[in-house]
DNA sequence: ATAGGGTTAG
């Protein structure tokens, strides 16, 4: 190109040909290689390529850079027990962890439940560093939030400098243990900190705020509005504040929400539709079906067709039920989740079909608790008792032990064949096993 | 290259 350009002959010569550098492309590193594996989502190709690496020719610092690749790999590909044992073979003489490795085993600990390896991470990085960094605090917030352990506020009210990242953790920390309250008290003072909020502090307190005052889900979702114009389009954010209004049976809000936001992925869709079928309104749920199919802008997944069933179900209209189910076999012929072929046993279930709900149920190839309960209910909810009753038999065979949902069902059962035997086994068997915290209700 | 996020069947 530039050796067409008419070039006055007195002007020096001026590179006529670009430097071979930007034709011909660098070789790979060995880290670019790596990392590349663990984005293509084969973090275990990765770790195999460094463990079988001949002699680290390389320092102990690029060392570390490797190591830390291969680990974020691991973690970022949902395998954090990988990661953690991975991180076993790093050895101190050649591979130093620096805040990158703690950061990630944090993670690791966090997704994997495992308090007492992240209480030793915590151990090792605070033998280390005299005050660990914002993101190391963090990391540590997040491991024991995660692991559900109470020291979450202590070390947020040691921590001086705290960014909205700190505040988020300990806000959805409140919001997920079941103290609203405490939630919208720390949005407060994120307020009052003088921190900019982000769209996650919406998204973690809109849940908090659904069940308390009813002036405060609008109070919020003004500061939403004041605080953050670009966060209304965060598709995260519709999601969170419509569930929010959804709880609270203000569909309306919940509709105003959706209407208004302009990116509308597949996630704010079904959460859209979930709240319609959380509050019985499954024509609107149809509806909405209805229109993702016509504007063929964003696509649907394995969660929509789940609402979808489930708005069917409470209609209770095989017609439409048949034609989602043959939806269902177009758009996931193979390997559907077993959470959407239990949606299908339901819906033709309440549609009064028990026999193709059978056959459904025989010809699943994996089937969870919630298949087995599904069935059993389903006999002993369209009349066969005895059916239920020998589907429990079969289950505990498979190895699933009764449930609250299936005594439910077995005692429905019992009385409905006025068989007493079972009935006080079952009530027998509720007895010792029940404990409130399991869920079960002891009567 | 590092931290926090929404929907999911009985």
């Amino acid at each position: 190109m530039a050796s067409t350009l008419p070039l006055p002959l007195t002007s020096p010569p001026q590179n006529p040909t670009p430097p071979p550098k930007t034709i011909i492309t660098k070789p790979p590193t060995f880290r670019s290689r790596l990392s590349q594996l663990c984005k293509d989502g084969r973090p275990d190709l990765a770790r195999r390529l460094l463990l079988d690496r001949p002699i680290p020719s390389t320092s102990t610092s690029t060392s570390t850079v490797l190591w830390n690749t291969v680990l974020i790999g691991l973690v970022c590909n949902g395998l954090p027990e990988d990661a953690l044992r991975f991180l076993s073979l790093m050895s101190p003489a050649s591979v130093r962890p620096d805040h990158y490795t703690f950061s990630s085993a944090l993670k690791a600990c966090a997704d994997s439940n495992q308090l007492l390896l992240g209480r030793s991470i915590h151990a090792r990085i605070l033998r280390r560093y005299s005050r660990p960094n914002r993101i190391l605090s963090n990391s540590l917030l997040n491991m024991y939030s995660s692991c559900g352990c109470r020291q979450v506020q202590l070390l947020f009210d040691r921590m001086r400098a705290r960014n909205a990242v700190a505040w988020n953790t300990v806000i959805a920390w409140h919001a997920r243990n079941a103290r609203p309250s405490d939630a919208v008290v720390h949005f407060r003072r994120l307020l009052e900190s003088g921190t900019a909020p982000t769209p996650v502090s919406f998204v973690n307190v809109f849940p908090a705020v659904a069940c308390l005052d009813r002036a405060l889900p609008d109070a919020v979702h003004a500061l939403l509005l004041k605080f953050g114009g670009g966060f209304v389009g965060d598709p995260f954010v519709t999601s969170s504040a419509v569930a929010m209004y959804s709880e609270l049976s203000d569909m309306d809000s919940a509709r105003k929400v959706f209407d208004r936001t302009a990116l509308r992925n597949t996630e704010v869709w079904n959460t859209m539709i979930g709240a319609c079928v959380q509050n019985e309104l499954p024509r609107e749920a149809l509806d909405l079906y209805l229109q993702i199919f016509e504007s063929e802008i964003v696509s649907t997944d394995s969660v929509t067709l789940i609402a979808v069933l489930m708005a069917v179900s409470q209609l209770q209209s095989i017609d439409y039920g048949r034609q989602i189910h043959a939806l269902v076999m177009k758009s996931a012929p193979m390997d559907s989740p077993v959470a959407l072929s239990n949606a299908l046993v339901v819906m033709y279930s309440r549609c009064g079909e028990v026999e193709t709900a059978f056959r459904l149920f025989d010809e699943m190839s994996e089937r969870d608790i919630v298949t087995w309960n599904t069935m059993v209910s389903a006999f002993v909810q369209n009349g066969f008792d005895s059916e239920g009753l020998m589907l429990v038999r079969a289950m505990q065979k498979k190895g699933f032990a009764v449930d609250p949902v299936a005594a439910m069902a077995l005692l429905s059962a019992a009385s409905n064949l006025g068989d007493s035997r079972i009935g006080r086994e079952t009530h027998a068997y509720v007895f010792r096993r029940g404990s409130v915290s399991k869920g079960w209700i002891v009567t």
